[in-house]
DNA sequence: CGTCTATTTGAATGTACTCAAAAGCGGTGG
DNA sequence: CCACCGCTTTTGAGTACATTCAAATAGACG
């Protein structure tokens, strides 16, 4: 059941046999179906959340009724907005399931005591979101000196797994490209 | 000397007198002219970086020689490029300085000590990263729904204090708009 | 004061977008 | 198992926003 999430955290500190079960404690497991959502704007995050397998995104929608991805997540991913589960404040952003998920679920305050009873976990989530923050600042150098096209041979080759599972037109809108300009660059692309 | 970073340091976790000296003996203090280079292509990036006062800037170079702003980094920020700086890699980014400026280093076998020394550091930069990671988030977020009048809008009222300090050209290529055309957007809104 | 850089202006261009419609694909139910 | 329905992808045509290139003006630094 815990399996991955475990593996997950091993990555970056170890567990003795209590803190892994008051730690496995805290997670709720729930399931999401296809196009089920975990979150809609005005919500409040109060949870963070873990993805034990499927695909869910995160997205935001303009005045003019556009999608904008903002990110994916897959199975060890972790997921949420982080301003609102920090501030408290209603989020703007849906996150919603593109295949039958099943995540595990963290309440805040039992995500603040953990910190407290077993302080690895400041060192455990401060390496989650370096890595985060260097994937962030990656794909904004990417946004602002490649043209489409260049961006998306780059998403491809950094993210091969999700070409497979992920729509065309959701990845368009996480490179930040119409859905018709991505199909003719694909066009484009197979002329060789 | 060290108010700045102390109070920055207060902002998240509580030091003693003796963990507040065992900080700043890290800290190395280092003067940039403006225009002088904290760090260029293939360097590796060895210390953290925070900013005591002045102003700094990250960019890259395309393949056609073109700048591209990655952030603005002015007094009370921290700075550096967390790719390189975590693994060891080269990096592909320059760091200087827009103004005569002033910043403290942390080496990174030192910084990785003080962890260990004093945990309540994981607290600390994990809150940081936190932060960074919502400010990233929204920014992507903002290049993804809105087209460069509104970005520059946005970006005038979330950091009124930049438009004041730092030329137009450097805020046109951090926002992906060419300062040709942030030119003729400002000269558009002086007409109300 | 002179030089170098930043900003503005103009004209032509282009990349990617919008809108509209057809074709393709997959899932669901009869 | 097949037919239908809905959603995704493709294709076409026209357009717009922002870019590029070039040159003039303004401003800042030494």
């Amino acid at each position: 059941m815990f399996d991955l999430i475990l593996k997950n955290v091993a990555r970056h500190i170890t567990l003795t046999p209590e803190e892994t079960d008051y730690f496995t404690s805290l997670l709720k497991p729930r399931k999401l179906r296809r196009r089920q959502y975990l979150l809609q704007p005005g919500d409040i995050m109060r949870h963070e959340c873990f993805v034990n397998s499927g695909c869910l995104r995160c997205y935001l929608v303009d005045e003019k009724g556009q999608e904008h991805v903002v990110h994916f997540a897959i199975e060890e991913w972790w997921t949420g907005d982080m301003y609102s589960f920090l501030t408290g404040q209603p989020s703007a952003y849906y996150i919603d399931a593109l295949e039958d998920s099943e995540v595990f679920l963290i309440d805040k305050p039992q995500f603040e005591q953990l910190f407290i009873d077993i302080p690895k976990f400041d060192r455990f989530f401060r390496r989650l979101l370096q890595n985060a923050y260097v994937a962030m600042q990656h794909r904004i150098s990417q946004n602002l000196t490649l043209p489409a096209r260049e961006r998306y041979l780059n998403f491809i080759q950094q993210y091969p797994q999700f070409e497979q599972r992920i729509p065309l037109r959701q990845i368009a809108s996480y490179l930040g490209i119409a859905p018709e300009s991505l199909s003719r660059i694909r066009k484009q692309m197979m002329r060789r």
